[in-house]
RNA sequence: CGGGGUGUAGCGCAGACAGGUAGCGCACCGCGUUUGGGACGCGGGGGUCGGCGGUUCGAGUCCGCCCACCCCGACCA
């Protein structure tokens, strides 16, 4: 078992990372260039992230579907820029069965245009819209780089993908499924987000609007969590997705798709975890308290068992794993189980038999001020609450990390210091050019144009020329 | 694709310069003692040395070619 330290995070954030991921079990790479494997506890962990976002998926009205993964090659060349998006990373099927197929059949990027071909099948008149249709699968890019949950060949996401009859309920749905997901990252994930739109270099290949909610992750890099596309009617056109509206008249439909995916498990490591190991959410831990029994002897060990088994019984609410592991010191355990970021350890020795008690102690605050003994009586309700209060500390914590990084430098001198180590929120002229500079001198890009900041107007940070927008300047993963 | 690095037991490495039939730590198995912050003793099992070819009586080691993976850049969820 692992004995060696991590390496810390200030020390190289990059080999910490791929350390705790392997330690932890949460992935392992596979014997394909790229692709990984991922193991039960980081598919635990994914589970839960699904159960978060597929019950507001269907509170939103979505219910899940399944498409093939295999799509004809031609399809992908039916909107422009999709095309020259995504060929280059295209796994391509050539042969089945022994023969060479009449038509290449590609390994799906993504789903839109299958999507496209199916709803133009599905939808002829307004009374079908609006449709509503979310995939869980996994789909496959030929990446130049990889990291594990990063950017991996193949990677599981959600995608949804929807039509609307009119332009503003496309943009409303846009809109809609990028709140879901700030929901979702604020409130199960504990990772503080920015809300915003992307630049039209930094959209989605087809869309006439990408959204993104962006994660500053514990080096400060930005990490875009999560993105919403307002597609407007590109692949409505491109696919002859069309529906009678009341007069009897053919519309094209407004259609939007939205996706999250396995890596946000990257994000949740690297914004709550620390030289120890993973912090994991209560509300997404696969489990959210690990019991370590202790003793010394036979006698003991039967006394503390059946003290677990009687405290056990009361805590069907929550995720509870008993670590009755044999062969290993209680020391061991309480290193193991932090370094997989258990929210809470429960200790049950010879003295909290005696005394009715247990030490309880928060993964989120190491060494003596996370622990405490308290009563076996009542020991639901105390941890419950204890839940919730990491729940919120970590947020807390990375709240103010984020506020703490986030800069507003007032020249362009300024801000190449920022974003070395931070985000730059600048007043930016809306021009590519300037943007394309900027990346080049800096390696920072344009994260989103956050959608709730103020309005009005001032010079640019790079050109100095007029600008009316803000903009996140970081560099990315 | 450019730059760097690494392939020897499950993991981490030594052995290579000076060729002679493979070793260390951890992990694993057995027994015993341990167990409230990464336990210890004794005994064991496990390797086509990334692949192919060459030199040689003999190659982990020397030569050639190839492959894979990791890290840093350009591309991206």
């Amino acid at each position: 078992m692992a004995k060696e330290r991590l390496p810390s995070r200030s020390d190289n954030f990059s080999e910490w990372y791929n350390r705790l991921v392997l330690r932890a079990e949460l992935a392992d790479y596979a014997p394909v260039r790229g692709c990984m494997v991922i193991r039960p506890y980081g598919w635990a962990l994914w589970e839960n992230i699904q159960a978060a976002l597929d019950q507001r998926f269907k509170a939103t009205g979505h219910m899940n579907a399944a498409f093939p993964l295999l799509i004809p090659s031609s399809f992908m060349e039916r909107e422009r820029e999709h095309v020259e998006g995504f060929s280059p990373e295209l796994a391509v099927v050539t042969i089945g069965g022994g023969e060479e197929l009449e038509e290449p059949l590609i390994v799906r990027p993504t789903s839109e245009t299958i999507i496209g071909h199916m709803y133009a099948k599905w939808i002829k008149s307004y009374r079908d819209l609006p449709v509503l249709i979310n995939l869980w699968n996994s789909v496959v890019r030929w990446e130049m780089r990889t990291k594990l949950f990063l950017r991996t060949t193949e990677f599981y996401w959600q995608e949804g993908h929807t039509a609307h009859a009119t332009e503003e309920e496309g943009m409303a749905e846009t809109l809609r499924m990028l709140e879901v997901y700030a929901d979702f990252a604020e409130n199960e994930a504990a990772v503080p987000v920015v809300k915003g739109r992307k630049s039209d270099s930094e959209k989605f290949a087809g869309a006439k609007q990408s959204f993104s909610i962006e994660a500053m992750m514990g080096d400060t890099r930005a990490l875009q969590a999560g993105t919403s596309h307002n597609l407007g009617q590109n692949f409505a056109r491109a696919f002859n997705i069309r529906y009678l509206d009341q007069e009897n008249t053919q519309q094209y439909c407004w259609t939007t798709s939205w996706g999250l995916s396995t890596r946000f498990i990257g994000a949740i490591i690297m914004v709550h975890g620390d030289d120890q190991g993973l912090i994991l959410p209560p509300r997404l831990a696969p489990y959210q308290a690990v019991i370590v029994p202790i003793f010394k002897n036979e006698d003991e060990r039967r006394d503390v068992m059946e003290t677990i088994d009687s405290i056990r019984a009361n805590l069907s609410e929550i995720r509870v794993k008993l670590d009755d592991r044999e062969g290993m010191t209680p020391g061991y355990k309480f290193n193991d189980w932090e370094l997989r970021g258990v929210p809470v350890r429960i200790e049950i020795g010879p003295r909290d038999v005696a005394k009715g008690t247990v030490v309880l102690a928060r993964r989120d605050q190491p060494g003596r001020e996370g622990r405490r003994t308290v009563n076996q009586q009542g020991l639901a309700s105390v941890l419950t609450e204890l839940l919730d209060d990491i729940q919120t500390s970590i947020y807390q914590r990375a709240k103010a990390f984020l506020q703490a990084n986030k800069h507003e430098p007032k020249d362009f001198e300024e801000f190449k210091q920022v974003v070395e180590g931070g985000w730059a929120d600048v007043w930016w002229c809306g021009d590519a050019g300037c943007e394309a500079e900027i990346k080049q001198q800096t390696r920072a890009t344009i994260r989103c144009i956050p959608l709730d900041e103020h309005s009005g107007d001032g010079i640019c940070i790079h050109c100095e020329k007029p600008a009316t927008e803000r903009a996140i300047f970081a560099r990315g993963y």
